[in-house]
DNA sequence: TGTACATCAGTGAACGCGCGTTCACTGATGTAC
DNA sequence: TGTACATCAGTGAACGCGCGTTCACTGATGTAC
């Protein structure tokens, strides 16, 4: 690992586990076993650091997402789409910390939006993915035409957004086997017949 | 309004504006009108403004959920929740931008969590009221049994917490009319029966 | 092989600046007689 | 009514500190002859 991918770890590190307030020059040149002298090496100014960390160090699940499209018809859509939800609350819970920095400062989420814009990227992503692979699945006849795949993506991604800030909100990891579980029950629950037993008139 | 409710809304508003960064005693005493040395009649320091900014100036939606639970039997199940979709649209929506500055220190997510505890509050009380609110409904015969209150209620505001995240990355406020066609769309689609037409054995 | 020079990753020490905070003070308002 | 004093919200100016950033430098490694 060359110098400068040790500086980004150093500094995603840093974010992660104290925030963006105490990430300082100071503080990533001491974790990443550097003088701060050196980080102006690699990065014209913090901002400039920052930025790569935001787009070289955060995973994309929008790629793994796009490519869940081609899986449509093979396996369950049920086994397919409990996947997705452990795959997005791994995702966000890693990236919820560092995601929550942009909002400290308005020029950082302005030149985020504006970088991701650039590459197509952007937080919206998953969603779009999810949505291909829905209406794909609505094409091949394994959901139903009345399903509304935005709304489902939203409630599934939704769910496992949430999760992950209350996970960062507790600063404590919820075990494999919890993520495992909440999953399945997020997609048990969105794909499972739910009409109601009685409508009364009263509105 | 008080000097110090003044200053509040001063500290309120730069916080959503322009970021935690941002709220320096300077700029929040310019835009409440007052000298820096008046927000330390008010308030200890920095901390203690900021504390009081998150557990007074934030809505409460928790609350309003809890008194939800008393609206079990009227209306239809459907339209209880499009009014809980709303109003957490709307009160996550409003408290994004403050809520993520919790995470610029690793201190002040850790003092608020704890004060927030002991009030009994927490990120987890709107959920807890509607999952209160969904069970009585429940007892009701208004939602079949096999439901599952907790992810119901997970997919629900979850959808809610991420569309305004993705409100403020945007920094666009989405209207009242998109807010209202999306809180009808996520509960019909919880609440419509979404039996698979077909379940392959393949797995 | 030895010598002279070029390159380059990395550094210690200093810089100016804006931060949170404190201090001695002001001037308006209330109170006692 | 006038006078003397107390109270109290608010202030201008200064403070020490830690921040991001820059500078002249070092010493190891590569290259030419």
């Amino acid at each position: 690992m060359g110098t400068r991918e040790e500086i980004l770890a150093a500094a995603t590190r840093v974010m992660r586990e104290q925030g963006y307030a105490r990430a300082t020059t100071k503080e990533i040149a001491r974790v990443a076993g550097y003088s701060e002298a050196t980080l102006y090496k690699h990065f014209a100014d913090k901002a400039h650091l920052f930025r790569s960390v935001l787009s070289e160090q955060l995973p994309g699940l929008g790629k793994v997402l796009t490519e869940l499209t081609e899986r449509a018809g093979t396996g369950t859509v049920q086994a397919n789409l409990t996947q997705v939800a452990r795959l997005a609350l791994d995702f966000y819970t890693e990236s919820f910390p560092i995601a929550a920095s942009l909002f400290s400062t308005r020029e950082l989420l302005t030149s985020h939006r504006r970088a991701m814009a650039d590459h197509g990227a952007g937080p919206r992503n998953p969603h779009e993915g999810l949505v291909r692979y829905l209406k794909a699945e609505q094409r091949l006849g394994r959901l139903p035409r009345s399903a509304d795949p935005e709304a489902l993506s939203a409630l599934l991604l939704g769910a496992c957004f949430q999760q992950a800030f209350l996970t960062a909100f507790d600063d404590a990891e919820p075990s494999g086997k919890e993520r495992e579980k909440l999953a399945k029950s997020l997609v048990k629950t969105l794909l499972q017949g739910l009409a109601p037993t009685a409508r009364p008139a009263t509105a």
